[in-house]
DNA sequence: CACGTCGATGTAATCGATTCCAAGCAATCG
DNA sequence: CGATTGCTTGGAATCGATTACATCGACGTG
């Protein structure tokens, strides 16, 4: 592979003026320019990226730590957020946590030792000193979705508080009382928030939220079938079933037709996170959707704007309800007016 | 951050000797390891992987540029690859084409900008000249899934021809006898093969696979809606739309769908790919399956072989058909007898 | 005419590792 | 006892770029 020392000698000039011509730098002859890229095009060379970042210290790059690929919401995420790197001059690595911290770990340390300019991370449990010290240690980071309380990293998420008030409000409307959900990790942001939201709204109805309603899953699909066995075997199960995540409501929806049972006859079904799927699973999932894309390319901008010097900003969206079959049907319409409540930090 | 002289100082040693220690390089004293290893644990150092990869000349990364990262199929090929590449002790990164060939360019590109040291590639489109290129240059490369012909790359993928005779025999069996397909890009080899393999399944029955019944489609569920619609103005609709992949399928329901018409009672529906979700659809869609994860992990072997510099071997595994109920009603099994070729080149 | 200025270019240092080569030293051998 | 061998170790070159600094000529000005 050819090397700036050959352009520069089928140029006839100095390495260093190869490098100003690569660089645009202003003071290189019109003619020293076009030599040089002549011969650039007959050598069909290339620069070398990493002695160009070994050099500038720079990779033009960053990472992005999801927990899951297999996820649609996460792909999602990740091809906005390559998307909008892409079109600020950015590569991304993606490195798939799988839920599991210590590959999340061996992501983090595998960037790190790459010299990326920055760190997007969906973090899958509370922090491993690993990626504390990352934050503190002054390497640019941003969290998307998820995030670890007390640390100084701007966050860029969606507000599902609306939406989940919005949620109970339609279930309550069909008459639903016993209402159950399957929670995230509790050592993730989303794990617990979400759970809370839900406490919250159904409070507003006076409804409590038993332990026993309250499912511990890991946001795997084998997870919601498991729980969902557990709320069905009880003396009272509960009429509605809330997955916080998408993967958790297809193992539910699994646990249900294992059972032989019909949503949403016998047992209503709702999702946190809206994927394209859901509307061609039987019956369509009424779902909360998040801003995804918008959320991917806020990241992005607010990693860019703190690699290159500018003051990062954290960005809330809100989430909205998509109503479908999955809980009953309702004559009314099958779009709700959406969430207009918006939010920032 | 902390560089090997730093590590160097601290030890009281030279940085030939802590990069000895480093690469444990067999002459190095007891006493020299020891304080090097305090060393670095006292400065947390990490060597820098881009000084590294200058000096070597090796990454001990590769680029996997696959046709969108948006289908499932796709996403689960990548999650394969990474695991198995990262047991061989190598890291992954992902370029998404989106089923654009100059976005896949332009993956391409960068890659071999950052010398990656091999590359896998899920070609979107008969191979661009810079792709051509890379492959005669010496880059190793291996294809998978799809792949270029005439050029001399190793090729991992799957056989749907026994699967596709399965599914037409089961069609047949059911009835069925106007049978349509939603082609993929003819520039993509699965896109041909998969009609191909169609039309001489049903020539074993005298069937003929008539131009107006099959469409071109380009693997997302849009063109899978819009060939279907044209399916279903014909004057003579198909009793049968058979998808070349699952998001054309899905495009195809949706069109079925908007018609108020029912998959299977009106038309019944197959795919290329399985996916989970497939469980979950109204009704649960009969597909081929491909060993996806077989197939990742393979292309990852083939490709190390390749870069470490073993003969790399083309790999040729069996898809097989997974029977469920969006063809019609089979009173007999769901799970048909798995398909038994098995082939290899 | 001497001197300062400015534009274009080359030389050389540098980034952080790896690795060849030579040297120092102790142990072993003839 | 001097020479050889073998094990450790450090010095220095190197990978392919970027960039501070020096140089060199041409030009304008007092």
């Amino acid at each position: 592979m050819a090397s700036i020392k050959d352009v520069a000698a089928e140029a006839g000039v100095s390495a260093a003026t190869v490098s100003r011509v690569l660089n645009d730098h202003p003071s290189v002859s019109a003619e020293a320019r076009a030599r040089v890229m002549t011969a650039v095009a007959a050598l069909g060379y290339r620069p070398n990226a990493v002695a160009r970042s070994l050099r500038t210290d720079q990779t033009h790059t960053f990472g992005l730590v999801i927990s899951d690929v297999m996820n649609p919401y996460f792909t999602e995420l990740a091809r906005s957020v390559e998307e909008e790197a892409r079109a600020l001059g950015y590569s991304v690595i993606i490195g798939n946590a799988d839920e599991r911290p210590d590959l999340q770990d061996h992501h983090v340390r595998n960037l790190l030792d790459r010299r990326i300019d920055g760190l997007l991370v969906s973090p899958t449990d509370g922090g491993s000193p690993l990626m504390l010290d990352a934050a503190r240690g002054g390497t640019p980071m941003v969290f998307v979705d998820r995030w670890i309380p007390g640390v100084d990293v701007p966050v860029v998420r969606a507000d599902g508080r609306g939406a989940v008030r919005d949620l109970v409000a339609h279930l309550h409307g069909l008459g639903h009382r016993r209402l159950a959900i399957i929670a995230g990790p509790a050592a993730t942001t989303t794990g617990s928030e979400r759970v809370e939201a839900f406490r919250a709204a159904l409070a507003e109805y006076g409804i409590p939220l038993p332990d026993a309603y309250t499912g511990q899953g890991d946001f795997q699909a084998e997870s919601g079938r498991r729980v969902t066995e557990g709320f069905l075997d009880l003396a009272e199960p509960p009429e509605v079933v809330f997955a916080a995540d998408n993967l958790m409501a297809l193992g539910a929806l699994d646990a249900i037709r294992a059972r032989g049972m019909r949503v949403p006859d016998d047992i209503a079904l709702a999702a946190f996170d809206d994927i394209p799927w859901f509307v061609h699973t039987d019956p369509p999932i009424t779902a909360i959707a998040q801003p995804t894309g918008e959320l991917g390319r806020a990241a992005v901008r607010a990693l860019v704007d703190r690699i290159e010097g500018r003051p990062p900003q954290s960005v809330t969206l809100p989430a909205r309800l998509v109503v479908r079959r999955s809980c009953g049907e309702n004559p009314a319409s099958s779009e709700p007016s959406p969430v207009t409540n918006r939010s920032h930090s």
